[in-house]
DNA sequence: ACATAAAACTTTAAGCTTGAAATATCTTAC
DNA sequence: GTAAGATATTTCAAGCTTAAAGTTTTATGT
C-alpha cells in the first residue's frame, strides 16, 4: 500500500493506484510528524487533538455520535478518548433532560485554553511541513480532494 | 484535525491547513473503506496487506528494519505483524549466515499466491474509489504530492 | 398500555501503534 | 583480544482502533 521508490505499477488505470500510494505516504509522513510534536511539546496525542478540535468548533457541545461521525471513527473509540480527556479535566459530559441516553460533550474552560495554545502551534507546524506547496497548488489540491470527497459523502 | 464542513479557517496561510485537513479526510475515508473490504472479502487487515505488498516487490526478502523504514512504521510494530503472518504461513523468516542479529523476511509460496489475488482486487477497489478523479488529475495530484515528499525524504 | 423496534452509548476482545527499555550480535579502537 | 559503542531486533506498557455484543432509554405500532 505504501509502495515506494522502486518498481511502480504501470499500465491502464495505474495512475489512480499511484495517486493513492502517494496520498497515503504523504498523510502518514505528516501525521507521524504531528504525532511526535504533539507528544514532545504538549504531552498529548493526535486523537485527543482531533476530538478537542471538533469540540472547539461547537461551544454548545456535541453528542458522542456526532463526534464519531465527524471524526470518521467508531463510537467505541470516541468513548475511550473522551473518557481520558474527562479524567484530565479537559472535557465534560453533561446529561441532558430530554434524552437520558445521550450527553452533551464539551470542552471545559481549561480544555478551551489548552486547545487554543496547541492549535496555534499546530497551524504553524502545518505551514512548515507543507511549506514547499505553494498557496496556489494548495488551493488546487484542496479543490480536487474536495470533489473526490463529495463523491463519497454520506455513503452507507 | 479532520475538520469539516462548518467554519473553515480563513486568513493568511490557511490554505495549507485546509489542504492538510482535506488530505487527511480523503485518506481516512479510503483507508477505512479498504480496511472493511479486506476484512470482509479476505479476512485480512491493511497492515498485513502493506507488509505483504512490500515483500512481494522484494522476492529476495527484506530485513525487519527495511520493512520498518519502507512502511513508515516502528520496528516493534513490524515485529508483531510479521509474527502473525508467520503464524499464518504467509511469511517466513530466514536466519542469515553473515549476521546473526538479522533475518531475511519473505513471502512463502502460499503468501505470494494469496497476495496476488488480494492485490488484484485491491487495485480494482482503488479504481472504483478514486473513479471520479480523472487520470489527468490523478497524474497532476501525484506530481504535487511527489514534490512534497521529496522535500521530506530522509529527514531527521 | 404494551410489546417491539430503534437509537445512543458502553463494553469487550483482538489487533495495531508508538517510544522506550532490554537482548543479542557485530564493529571499532586501543 | 577486549572493552566500548553501534546495529538489529524484540519486548513492554500505554493508548488507539474496530466490529460485535450488551445496556439503557426512547419511539412506534397496534
Amino acid at each position: 500500500m505504501v509502495a515506494g521508490p522502486l518498481p511502480m505499477p504501470s499500465g491502464p488505470g495505474k495512475d489512480r493506484l499511484r495517486l493513492w500510494i502517494r496520498l497515503l505516504r504523504a498523510s502518514r509522513t505528516i501525521e507521524s510528524e504531528l504525532r511526535e510534536r504533539l507528544k514532545k511539546e504538549f504531552d498529548t496525542t493526535l486523537p485527543r487533538f482531533d476530538v478537542m478540535a471538533a469540540l472547539y468548533r461547537a461551544p454548545e457541545g456535541m453528542l458522542m455520535s456526532d463526534l464519531s461521525r465527524f471524526l470518521l471513527v467508531s463510537n467505541g473509540n470516541v468513548t475511550g478518548i473522551v473518557d481520558r480527556l474527562v479524567s484530565e479535566g479537559l472535557v465534560a459530559r453533561a446529561r441532558r433532560n430530554g434524552d437520558r441516553r445521550t450527553s452533551m460533550v464539551r470542552l471545559t474552560e481549561e480544555g478551551t485554553k489548552s486547545f487554543a495554545t496547541i492549535a496555534a502551534a499546530h497551524e504553524g507546524w502545518i505551514g512548515e511541513l507543507l511549506g514547499k506547496v505553494s498557496e496556489e497548488d494548495a488551493r488546487r489540491l484542496t479543490g480536487m480532494l474536495t470533489s473526490f470527497r463529495s463523491n463519497w459523502e454520506g455513503r452507507e
